[in-house]
DNA sequence: TTAAAAACCGACCGATCATTCGGTTGGCAT
DNA sequence: ATGCCAACCGAATGATCGGTCGGTTTTTAA
């Protein structure tokens, strides 16, 4: 509270006049967070041409790691613990979290459903597939922003591993 | 370190007799955890009947599943962003660390490395994709942990997408 | 212009934190 | 029995924590 009163330059009191407590500071924090990525992800899904499954989905990764580079602080957030455990015995906590995994996952599945209808997708479940897909690149972006690993050196094997996975049994092209 | 007091029935005071300080006792703890971590994998890896090589990463990610779930508080160690911000500072903690995961990358690049000459695997860096791999296997593991979504529902298509990112353009078969 | 409302300040509060310390205990070698 | 040392205790410490409150400034509306 007090590193956040020194950055803002209000009050201690002050911060108290705006918000109830510290959870609620921080749920509306993680609520801006989720708006700040969700409308992101869904503006840029919506704005990227028309292209088939395949190529929507490797935007998709693409775009996560580009999202997690760009605001790491709020990445953090998700990548804490804490707000996993706020959210065993807070509802509201846990529906925000929800409804970032669900729209990211939403807007992979979907993709990966429109790849098997077009054809450039061979999967067996799309929503699970879109989770492991999820976890994967999700697992880089942890690496990357905890400076275990650098993400750009395992971009190409990233978005190769991406594709494997979506094209399981078809002829493999092997592209650039 | 009231709770660690209680929970130990040792004396507040007592703890500082052992550890010089918190982050000492920390550091303690994080040491331990990664033997437990390093030994626990390097024993399972060489009891387990000689496979090929693609078997043997697939062991490899089948094991680091179960050990999450078994010791479950010893790798929410790994999944906090704690000992990753004292390893900014820490070198020591920055060892652990390093050792934990270059131990398991380890592993799994070896695995990989057996399978590319034995021809069950096909790719072309075995380093990365061991990364990659990783970075799958723990992202579905901290789903696991943070209640997020449940791995065993996804262990069928977590196993399938290791396979297919590990035989990419050979022949694919349908197992079970 | 003025009065009510909202925003703001910073001293202050009790609780909790990691840590210290003087004193006690128990085991072991002499 | 004696001395010794490590293990142990728990009250006390100062620092810091989240949060409150009485009073002041700024904004808003009539």
């Amino acid at each position: 509270m007090s590193e956040l009163s020194r950055m803002t330059g209000a009050a201690g009191g002050t911060i108290f006049h705006h918000f109830k407590n510290k959870e609620d500071l921080f749920l509306n924090i993680l609520n801006e967070v989720k708006e700040t990525i969700i409308s992101a992800f869904r503006r840029h899904m919506e704005e990227a041409p028309q292209k088939n499954g395949l190529e929507t989905v490797e935007e998709a990764v693409r775009f996560y790691l580009h999202l997690a580079g760009t605001f790491e602080d709020q990445f953090l957030l998700l990548h804490r613990h804490y707000p996993y455990q706020m959210a065993e015995t807070n509802p509201t906590c846990r529906t925000y979290l929800e409804s970032v995994y669900n729209c990211l996952l939403d807007i992979f599945e979907e993709a990966i459903a429109q790849g098997i209808q077009d054809g450039s997708v061979t999967v067996s479940s799309p929503r699970n597939t879109a989770m492991v897909l999820f976890a994967m690149v999700d697992g880089v972006a942890r690496f990357n922003t905890y400076n275990l690993y650098h993400a750009g050196s395992l971009y190409r094997d990233l978005m190769g591993s991406c594709r494997n996975i979506l094209t399981a049994g078809s002829t493999q092209r092997e592209g650039n």
